[in-house]
DNA sequence: AGCACGCCGACT
DNA sequence: GTCGGCGTGCTC
C-alpha cells in the first residue's frame, strides 16, 4: 500500500489557490510538474495545471472532498518548474487568482471542456451493494442507457429533485461509467501525403489510366506530396490515388499540419550589414552575461534609426547558437508582416508568432509548434510572453515604453516588468529597447540594476532631424489656416516645400473624429454620452456622433434636442477634419487617414504599404502614425497640437508627451533625405518639448526624475490603483469611501504602515463612468513595494468583511491595479 | 466565472 | 398553491 499522491491544480476559475485532485496509481509514473491535465470540476471536465505535488494534504479535513484527476492531457509537461514559479510569481505579484494567471498560459484552444457523461452498467459488472438504492436514483439509473453514454445534465431534465450532488452517489457506488465528452475544442489539423513504394522498373504502366500516370509522375522524385499539393494538378484525383495505393505503387499516411500564419508571405534574403561600433558593444555586452550563464537586463537606448533591429538580430543569433531560445516581444501594433519578414529572412522557418490577428486554429498551431521545441524564435505581442518555451536565452522587448504591454482587464500584468522576472528565473538576458526609455529603465540602469546600452547616433552619419517649435498663441499665422487655426504659417510653407520636392509629410493629431464636440449655439447644450461621462465625437464620414468609450453611436441630429434650434456648432478638430481640411488646400495632392476608424488587419497593412509605396503624400493619423516602420521619403513631420498629451490628468503626462514626440520626429528623414519636423503648441516653454526639440534625453530625464521624486512617484515610489466599478453611483462612492476609512484606520493603527504609506482618494476616475458604471479609484502609493503589497492584501481582507453585511456595497466591483499604467 | 441552492412576487 | 426572479456561496 503506498502512501496517496495529491496534485495541486490551477484551473481557468477565478480562484486564489490551486486545487487538490488524488493522483490515481496508474499516472503515477508519469505524472509531473507543470503537466496538463484534466480533471473533473463540478459536473464537467476541465483543464488545468499541475502546480505542486504532496503527499499530504494541507487540509486533512478537505480529504472527503477530494476526487481522482482525469488524466494527462499530454505526456510532457508544457511548463518548466522556472516557468510554474514565474506564474505564481505574476498571480502573487498582481494580486490576481492563480487560475486567471495560468489562463494566459494555456491558450483557450487547449483548454478542454468536458460534459460529463454516464452509462449504466451492465448488471455483471456492477458490485453488490449493501444499502439498496433510494427510488428516485434508482429510476434515473433504469433510464440510462448501458450502451450510449448520456449528459448529466438531461438526467437532471428528467428528475428535477436529483442535484448533481445526490446524482453523483450513482458514481459512489460504481454504478455508472464516467465520461467527459468534449464539446468543440481545437484539433490538431491533419493532411494525407503520398509517396511512391520502390518497385521493379516498366512493369504494370501499361494498364494504369491517365490520371494514375500523371500521379505517379508527380510523385517521382518528390520525397511525398500532400493531397492540396497533388490536387493542383489533378483535380479530382481520389479513385486514381486509392487505385494505386491498392496495387501497392504508392503509400499514404495523415500527417499533422500546421495552419501557417505566414502563408504567402515571401520571404526575402537577408540584408547584410555590418555593426557600428555601437552596435557591436551592445551584442558583447549581452554575450558576456550569456557566457556568464546570468540574467541580465539590458536598456538598448536606441535613437531612431540607430539600427536597434539589426543588434537584435545578432544577439539572437548568438543566442540560437548557444543552443538557446529566443523571446521577441512587441507592441501589438508594430507586429507586421514586414517586421516578422525580417526576421525570417534572418532565420528562415523556425519562427511563431503570435498577435490578435491569428485565427484560433492558427493560434493553437503556433502554440503547439512552440511547446513542441520546433522553433528557436517567438515573436508575439504581450500574450506572448506566457508561451511555452524551454530553454529560453534571451528576452527582446521592443519599444519597451509602449503602453501596450500593459494589460487592461483581468490579471493587468505588464508584459516588460514581467519579462525581467521570466528571464531571471530562466538565467536569460533581457533587451529593453527603445529610443525612448521609460523613467523606470533609466533610474534602474543608473543605479546600475540593468546595463545602459546608449546608441545615440543613426546609422550611415544620417543626422537627426531639426525640430522647431511653433507658438500658436500668437493667433492666425495666415488667412488659409483652416478651422481653428489649425495649421501655421510655418508649417503650410514647409508642406508645401515637401510636395513641391514630391516627398511624403506625417501629420500627427492625437484625436480621431472630425469634432471632440458639439453643442448648439443658441442654448449651449453639449451632446454628451448616454452611458459615459464623455462628449460625443462628430464623425462626418457616418454623419453620426459617436462615443469613443462605449458603443454608443447616434445619427447627427439636424436640430437640438432641448431647444430645437437648427444651429448646431461643431468644436474642436480631429484627424477626419484635419483631412479635409488638407483635402481643400491641396486638392492635388493624395492625402491620407491613419487611425482606428481607418480599420485594422489588412486595411491597416495595405495603408502603409502603399504610403510606403508613395502612393500618398500626406498622411493624418494618431498615436498609430507614431509607430509604424522606416518610411524613406518621409522629410517633414508636423505635430498639430503637442499639447494634447500634455493636458492630461497623470503624472505621466510630460513623459508621454516627450515619448510621443519623439517618436514621431523619429519618422523625418530615415534615409539618405534629411528631414524636418515642426511641433505646434500652446505651451512652447514646457521642458518636455524644449527637450524632444533638443533630442536631450537624458535632460528630460533629469528633469523629469526630480519632479517625480519630490512627489513619491514611480520610479521612486510605487504605486497600487484600487478602482472601484458599480452601477449604481451612490453605492459605489459608498464602497469607497467604506474600503477607505478601513484602509485609513488600518494606517493609524500600525505605524509600520502608517508611516510609509500614502494614499490619496477617495476619488472620481478622470471619466466618472463608462458603460453606464461609476468609477471611483483610490491610490495607495509607498516606497517600499512588499509592504504595500502586504498592505493592499489587508485592507481587501477588511473590505471583505465590511462588504458581507453591508448591502449598500453590492454591485461594486474592486479592481486592483499594480503599477497603474492609465489613470483614467 | 459558472452553477446550484434558497428565499420572495405574479401566475396556471 | 407553484414558477422563476437573481442574491449568495462554493468549486478539490
Amino acid at each position: 500500500m503506498t502512501s496517496p499522491l495529491y496534485a495541486q491544480v490551477a484551473l481557468d476559475v477565478p480562484l486564489f489557490t490551486a486545487l487538490s485532485y488524488r493522483v490515481p496509481d496508474h499516472l503515477r509514473d508519469d505524472i509531473a510538474l507543470g503537466q496538463l491535465v484534466q480533471v473533473p470540476f463540478r459536473n464537467r471536465s476541465k483543464t488545468g495545471l499541475i502546480t505542486d505535488l504532496t503527499s499530504e494534504l494541507d487540509d486533512p479535513a478537505l480529504a472527503p472532498k477530494i476526487r481522482d484527476l482525469y488524466d494527462l492531457v499530454d505526456a510532457e509537461p508544457l511548463l518548466s518548474t522556472n516557468d510554474l514559479k514565474f506564474l505564481s510569481f505574476v498571480a502573487d505579484y498582481y494580486l490576481s487568482p492563480i487560475g486567471e494567471v495560468v489562463r494566459l498560459a494555456i491558450p483557450s484552444a487547449v483548454r478542454v471542456e468536458g460534459i460529463k457523461h454516464y452509462r449504466r452498467l451492465p448488471d455483471d459488472q456492477r458490485p453488490a451493494s449493501a444499502t439498496p438504492l433510494p427510488l428516485d436514483l434508482a429510476d434515473a439509473l433504469a433510464s440510462l442507457s448501458s450502451e450510449e453514454p448520456s449528459p448529466v445534465a438531461s438526467l437532471r431534465e428528467a428528475y428535477p429533485d436529483l442535484t448533481y450532488h445526490r446524482l453523483s452517489e450513482l458514481e459512489r457506488r460504481g454504478l455508472v461509467e464516467v465520461t467527459y465528452q468534449e464539446s468543440g475544442s481545437l484539433k490538431p489539423k491533419t493532411e494525407r501525403y503520398f509517396k511512391l513504394l520502390p518497385r521493379p522498373r516498366g512493369t504494370l504502366t501499361g494498364r494504369l489510366g491517365s490520371n494514375q500516370l500523371k500521379i505517379l509522375k508527380l510523385l517521382d522524385g518528390m520525397p511525398s506530396l500532400s493531397l492540396p499539393e497533388i490536387r493542383e494538378h489533378i483535380p479530382s484525383p481520389y479513385s486514381s490515388l486509392s487505385a494505386l495505393e491498392d496495387r501497392g505503387l504508392i503509400t499514404s499516411w495523415e500527417e499533422e499540419v500546421y495552419r501557417d500564419p505566414f502563408e504567402n508571405a515571401p520571404v526575402e534574403a537577408p540584408p547584410e550589414f555590418d555593426l557600428t561600433e555601437r552596435q557591436l558593444h551592445a551584442v558583447n555586452a549581452v554575450a558576456e552575461a550569456r557566457n556568464a550563464g546570468r540574467f541580465e537586463g539590458f536598456v538598448l537606448h536606441g535613437v531612431t534609426g540607430s539600427g536597434k533591429t539589426e543588434t537584435y538580430v545578432r544577439i539572437i543569433r548568438d543566442t540560437l547558437a548557444e543552443g538557446r531560445r529566443a523571446l521577441v516581444l512587441l507592441p501589438e501594433i508594430a507586429l507586421t508582416p514586414q517586421f516578422v519578414g525580417v526576421f525570417r529572412s534572418h532565420f528562415g522557418e523556425r519562427i511563431a508568432v503570435l498577435h490578435s490577428g491569428l485565427t484560433p486554429a492558427q493560434k493553437f498551431d503556433q502554440w503547439r509548434q512552440i511547446r513542441r521545441d520546433e522553433v528557436d524564435i517567438v515573436i508575439g505581442a504581450r500574450s506572448a510572453l506566457f508561451a511555452p518555451i524551454n530553454n529560453l536565452g534571451v528576452i527582446v522587448v521592443d519599444e519597451e515604453h509602449d503602453s501596450s504591454f500593459k494589460q487592461e482587464e483581468g490579471t493587468r500584468y505588464n508584459a516588460r516588468d514581467m519579462a525581467l522576472v521570466r528571464a531571471k528565473l530562466a538565467s536569460a538576458q533581457v533587451i529593453l529597447g527603445s529610443a525612448t526609455p521609460i523613467l523606470e529603465s533609466f533610474h534602474n540602469a543608473q543605479l546600475g540594476r540593468l546595463t545602459y546600452l546608449p546608441m545615440p547616433e543613426r546609422v550611415a552619419a544620417r543626422a537627426m532631424p531639426p525640430v522647431d517649435i511653433v507658438d500658436m498663441r500668437r493667433g492666425p499665422h495666415n488667412p488659409t489656416a483652416g478651422p481653428s487655426n489649425l495649421l501655421s504659417a510655418r508649417l503650410l510653407s514647409e508642406l508645401d516645400n515637401t510636395l513641391h520636392d514630391q516627398k511624403q509629410a506625417i501629420l500627427f493629431l492625437n484625436r480621431r473624429g472630425f469634432s471632440p464636440c458639439v453643442l448648439c449655439e443658441s442654448c449651449g447644450h453639449i451632446f454628451e454620452c448616454p452611458n459615459c461621462d464623455v462628449s460625443l465625437t462628430y464623425h462626418r464620414r457616418m454623419e453620426a456622433l459617436r462615443c469613443h468609450h462605449c458603443d454608443f453611436s447616434l445619427r447627427m441630429p439636424e436640430s437640438c434636442p432641448q431647444c430645437q434650434h437648427t444651429g448646431i456648432e461643431r468644436k474642436g478638430v480631429g484627424t477626419e477634419q484635419l483631412e479635409n481640411h488638407l483635402h481643400e488646400l491641396y486638392p492635388r495632392a493624395r492625402v491620407a487617414r491613419l487611425d482606428r476608424d481607418t480599420g485594422a488587419g489588412p486595411r491597416l497593412q495595405q495603408l502603409l504599404s502603399s504610403f510606403r509605396r508613395r502612393e500618398i503624400d500626406i498622411l493624418v493619423g494618431t498615436q498609430m502614425v507614431t509607430k509604424g516602420h522606416d518610411f524613406p521619403d518621409v522629410t517633414l513631420v508636423g505635430v498639430v497640437l503637442a499639447d494634447m498629451s500634455l493636458n492630461f490628468p497623470d503624472f505621466r503626462a510630460a513623459e508621454r508627451t516627450f515619448q510621443l514626440l519623439t517618436q514621431v520626429a523619429g519618422r523625418a528623414g530615415r534615409a539618405d533625405s534629411p528631414g524636418k519636423v515642426i511641433i505646434q503648441t500652446y505651451t512652447p516653454d514646457h521642458y518636455s518639448l524644449l527637450t524632444a526639440q533638443n533630442h536631450d534625453f537624458s535632460t528630460f530625464a533629469q528633469h523629469e526624475l526630480a519632479q517625480r521624486q519630490a512627489m513619491g512617484y514611480p520610479p521612486f515610489g510605487h504605486l497600487i490603483a484600487l478602482k472601484f466599478e458599480g452601477t449604481h453611483e451612490g453605492a459605489t462612492v459608498q464602497a469607497t469611501r467604506d474600503y477607505a476609512t478601513a484602509a485609513r484606520r488600518l494606517l493609524r493603527s500600525d505605524r509600520t504602515f502608517g508611516d510609509n504609506i500614502a494614499m490619496l482618494g477617495p476619488a472620481m476616475a478622470p471619466i466618472g463612468r463608462i458603460n453606464n458604471r461609476s468609477r471611483w479609484q483610490l491610490l495607495l502609493k509607498a516606497s517600499d513595494r512588499a509592504l504595500l503589497r502586504r498592505f493592499a492584501i489587508r485592507t481587501l481582507e477588511l473590505a471583505k468583511h465590511f462588504e458581507a453585511g453591508q448591502p449598500q456595497h453590492r454591485n461594486v466591483r474592486i479592481i486592483i491595479d499594480v503599477d497603474p499604467l492609465n489613470m483614467l
